[in-house]
RNA sequence: GGUCGGUUGGCCGAGCGGUUAGGCAGAGGUCUGCAAAACCUUGCACAGCGGUUCGAAUCCGCUACCGACCUCCA
């Protein structure tokens, strides 16, 4: 088993993973913020560090994957302006309860991280669940002097953290004078001594739904604080993997290393892993509307899987998006289109049915062994592994797999004699190929009915239909045998003819 | 304006110094009652201009365009 190899945001580089403790390694992930349905672009995060997960337990590590909830506390514009957080807007808006709001969401967010088969984190904390926590690391902040209160709020001061750790603006490239220099043109820095200072914990006012007590007063608090203390909670002060999206680098990231390393002096993240945008329209992906045209720039998952969109001339099921994503790097942009779609639609599809072919393949005895084969189906399955160790790059180990799916068919048909492949290297095609389509990509097979009764009625349905129309075949009635495949047809089931008899599959 | 990233064939998208990426679409063929599926064959792609090199899509420089972040976003 070579290395596996993973690009570092805070070098910029791939590095050899290195694990804290060989026997458990930590991952967090940045979840949502429960304020509103999640769209697209945040289910392609999810999924790629969902590929992350699956393959480091593939390799045989044991993961600790925390992933949060925020449901508290992130500020909808200027800490120093206003002090209404997305969750209490919504709230007010539908006149709710904060929790209320939350926990819709919340449930909406697991009903789709379900439908594109995204396994469950090992631990989901919420900020709301984690107050005493924040405001303990809130005053070990102070305690080492990286903070200051004002007036009941808290701030994170960054001139001294910078001045005192080479650490701030490492992971987003910022240089740290630039950063405080941005002060003299500054309108409202409020009560903040500068300007690159944030909210660590900030006062209620009036309007504040979600508040708490805290030695500073009421208050609830700032948006960075709850992966700190939530992360230094389930996984250490430091731990292995630390993984959201592109946009939250800074300065979300960036404070939070700053929080981490002002509470605990120690650097919390190894390897700090950001997934690139899924762009519509060759722009990223977002809630937030245009301010010109006041279109946001967004798809929700369940319009895409209805087909009632505006963009898009049919229905995609939720394995062919997985499909899609698969087959661009993490770290790519990734370019939504009608075009897109169907190709990925299709090649899903062929995928699939490549490994149905390939689990009903029963090897009979080697025979006349064809070297060059053997050695190409060999090389295709260990180049698939080493793409993956390469920073998981799952649109070449994809490739791979395609590359097996011609050998695959070619088997099938007879045009490749099973037995001149190696019993051994055949069961390792079996094997490695349903892991990687199942364990590894995640992706579920749709063609196949997930409740067992069913799919036994279906199969005997679909035998009986299948005799009546070959009889029809014998006797030449091809109007009824063309009935049958073109109404079967319109009910998505494909009927495929070779010369072993007829197969079907389902295409959704 | 600052910082970073991108520009690959009809579309999506890998590759990042010498090898066919792959998927979809297209063309020709085999098979088939016809079709589908499958298989075989097929595409003079690397934004432009210079430079480095025996050799560049891949490294360096300049130009053009696009995007992200710098303010909430996965």
């Amino acid at each position: 088993m070579s290395d596996l190899y993973i690009h570092n945001s805070l070098s910029s580089k791939k590095e050899k993973f290195i694990p804290i403790n060989k026997d458990l390694i930590g991952l967090y992930v940045c979840g949502p913020t429960v304020y509103s349905d999640v769209h697209l672009g945040n289910c392609r995060t999810f999924t790629s560090f969902d590929i992350v997960y699956r393959y480091l337990q593939y390799i045989g590590y044991k993961v600790r994957y925390v992933r949060n909830i925020t449901d508290a506390g992130h500020l909808d514009g200027d800490a120093d302006i206003g002090t209404e957080d997305k969750m209490a807007k919504t709230a007010k808006a539908l006149k709710l309860e904060p929790m209320e709001v939350a926990h819709h969401y919340t449930v909406g967010f697991h009903k789709m991280m379900e439908l594109f088969n995204n396994l469950p984190p090992n631990i989901e904390p919420r900020a709301t669940g984690h107050i005493t926590e924040q405001i303990e690391m809130v005053q070990d902040i102070l305690e080492n002097g990286y903070g200051y209160e004002v007036n009941g709020s808290v701030y994170f001061n960054v001139q001294k953290f910078a001045e005192e750790n080479d650490v701030y603006g490492k992971l987003s490239g910022r240089v740290i004078d630039d950063l405080l220099s941005e002060t003299r043109d500054l309108k409202n820095q409020g009560e903040k001594r500068h300007s690159a200072d944030f909210a660590i914990w900030i006062k209620a006012d009036e309007h504040t739904l979600q508040r708490w007590n805290s030695p500073w007063g009421e208050g609830f608090p700032g948006w960075h604080l709850e992966c700190s203390a939530m992360s230094t909670k389930y996984l250490g002060s430091r731990f292995d993997i630390h993984g959201g999206g592109e946009d939250l680098k800074f300065p979300h990231h960036e404070n939070e290393i700053a929080q981490n390393c002002g509470a605990c002096n120690v650097v919390p993240v190894n390897y700090w892993m950001h997934g690139n945008m899924l762009l519509l329209n060759g722009r990223k992906m977002s809630k937030t509307p245009d301010p010109i045209t006041g279109i946001s720039n967004s798809i929700m998952p369940q319009d895409l899987f209805s087909g009632k969109n505006e963009f898009f001339s049919k229905a995609y099921s939720p394995m062919v998006l997985r499909f899609f994503m698969l087959q661009a790097h993490y770290r790519s942009t990734l370019d939504l289109s009608d075009e897109a779609l169907l190709a990925a639609e299709k090649g899903y599809y062929r995928l699939m049915e490549a490994n149905h072919r390939l689990q009903d393949l029963v090897h009979t005895g080697e025979e006349n062994i064809h070297e060059n084969e053997n050695e190409q189906i060999e090389k295709m399955i260990q180049a698939a592994i080493d793409d993956m160790n390469d920073d998981f790059n799952t649109p070449k180990a994809l490739s791979r797999l395609f590359v097996l799916v011609n050998k695959i068919n070619s088997i099938h048909t007879n045009q490749i004699n099973i037995s001149s492949i190696k019993e051994e290297t055949f069961n390792k095609l079996k094997k490695v190929f349903n892991d990687f389509i199942f364990d590894i990509f995640g992706l579920k097979d749709e063609t196949q009915s997930t409740d067992e009764s069913t799919a036994h009625v279906l199969d005997g349905l679909m035998d009986l239909i299948i005799n009546i129309r070959q009889d029809a075949r014998t006797t030449k009635n091809w109007g009824t045998s063309d009935q049958i495949r073109d109404k079967l047809n319109e009910l998505k089931i494909k009927l495929k003819d070779s010369k072993d008899g007829t197969s079907w599959t389902i295409e959704k």
